[in-house]
Order: structure tokens, then sequence, then C-alpha cells
DNA sequence: TCATTAAATTGTT
DNA sequence: AACAATTTAATGA
């Protein structure tokens, strides 16, 4: 049976559907898979890192360590996920750390590639363009909602993120995630997060699982703010 | 298929 | 951070 080069690429990356086929064929051909244990880091802050980075599987922290030496999490990325077009885009060196809070495949587009598909490809311009709209969105939100030191809320804005339908498109309603990972991810520590799932569990917003769980309502995770 | 053991995950203090 | 409880995975009869 014949596969076409879209075919192959639609398991990895749903934006393919978009492209043409001669254009998917570019696309595969630039990319490779590199895989990372469980807390290795991926790339470090001023790090040329000059590919665009996919998620197949595993779970990937955008963070950055402030100038006291805090940690902070800008965005968890999960298996669907996209990131780094703006620095290879730009051209410039990272501006933040990347770290794989688990096991984790990646697809790693290199430059010439992605730059070609951006001069060549609408269905993938359109895709980018998506794609920075609605990170920019997600960003204006956190900065709004900038006061939010209840942890239940941090926990359930992080999941919301997780969970966000048009960043990652093929997700379902549940994901596999362990309370420490989110813990990681929300820079609060396992117990926080234990309960705070308890609680969102109890207004309906989501159902706990063991490794994972399941999401009843985004929109509500997404704008919950504590009480 | 079932029982035992080890490992991972979660709830609590 | 440490501990106990619970679930899953792995192993071998």
């Amino acid at each position: 049976m014949v596969t076409s080069a879209r075919d192959e690429l639609r398991g990895l990356a749903f934006w393919a559907d978009a492209l043409k086929e001669d254009e998917a064929e570019r696309a595969r051909r630039g990319i490779s898979e590199r895989q990372f244990p469980a807390g290795a880091y991926i790339c470090h802050r001023g790090d040329k890192l000059d590919s665009w980075t996919g998620v197949i599987a595993g779970l990937v922290k955008i963070g950055a360590i402030s100038a006291s030496g805090k940690a902070i999490t800008f965005a968890g990325i999960g298996a669907g996920g996209w990131l780094g077009e703006g620095s290879v885009l730009k051209g410039e060196p990272r501006k933040y750390d990347l770290v794989a809070l688990r096991t984790t495949r990646l697809a790693m587009m290199n430059r010439p590639t992605f730059m070609w598909l951006f001069d060549n490809s609408v269905g993938f311009n359109k895709f980018l363009v998506t794609q920075l709209n609605e990170r920019m969105g997600q960003f204006i939100a956190t900065i709004e909602h900038d006061r939010l030191h209840d942890p239940t809320a941090r926990v359930a804005r992080n999941l919301a993120w997780l969970f966000n339908p048009v960043l990652y498109p093929g997700l379902g309603d549940h994901i596999e995630i362990t309370q420490e990972e989110l813990a990681l991810l929300a820079g609060v520590s396992r117990q926080i997060v234990s309960r705070g799932l308890k609680v969102l569990e109890e207004k309906d917003l989501i159902r706990v699982e063991r490794g994972g769980l399941t999401v009843l309502a985004i929109h509500g995770l997404a704008t919950y703010e504590g009480d």
C-alpha cells in the first residue's frame, strides 16, 4: 500500500493535514527524532538550538531561572505540542530552558526546512499564526491573573494549558500525568497538587485517576480562581 | 490463570 | 520530608 509523506507525518504532526503533498515530503525529510530521559535538559537558556521542536510523546516544561534564582514555569507542552517557532524564526538563542519531565520523544525540524515551509506553504503559515495567537492569549491571561496565589488555582490553570484544544488538537480529554509532574509544572509541592486536584474533582471539573486524569469542564478549569 | 513481589503513585502528617 | 496505603507491572509456578 502507498503511504504519502503526509500520512507518515500525520502521526507526529497534526498540522501536516494543512500541507500539500510536496510540502509534506519536504517537511518529513527535515525532521529527525531524538529521545530524552526524565529530568534531562533539552536545552538551556542561551543555547542556539535552531530546530523547531514537536513533542511526540512525553512532557516538556518551558521555564526559566529568574535573576533571584527562582524557577519559573511558563508552560507545559504535552504530546502533540510544538514549540520554539519564535527562536527559530528570529534565529535567536533560546530565551528559556526546556526540560523533559519524563522520558520524552521529540521531533526536531531543522531551520532550513522550517524557513522553507515558512516561505512557501500557506497551510503552514496558517498553522503558525493560529499557534502564535493562541499562545499570546494564554500569556495575556496569565498576566491578567497575576495575583493568583491560590495554589489550587495555579494547578487548575496549568492543567487548562495542557488541554488547550487549539494548541493540542489531537489530544482527547484524558491525559497521563502524575501529580508529581504536575507539581513540577505548577511550581507547587506535590501535596498541594494532591489536595488541589481533590478540590477540582469535587467541583466536577476533572476526574482524578491513577497516573492521570480526565478533564470534564475545560472552561471551568481555565477560569477557576479559587474561593 | 493465579499468587507473590517489586515498583510507582497517591494520601496524610 | 517521611511514612503508610493503594494500584499497577512483572515474574514465575
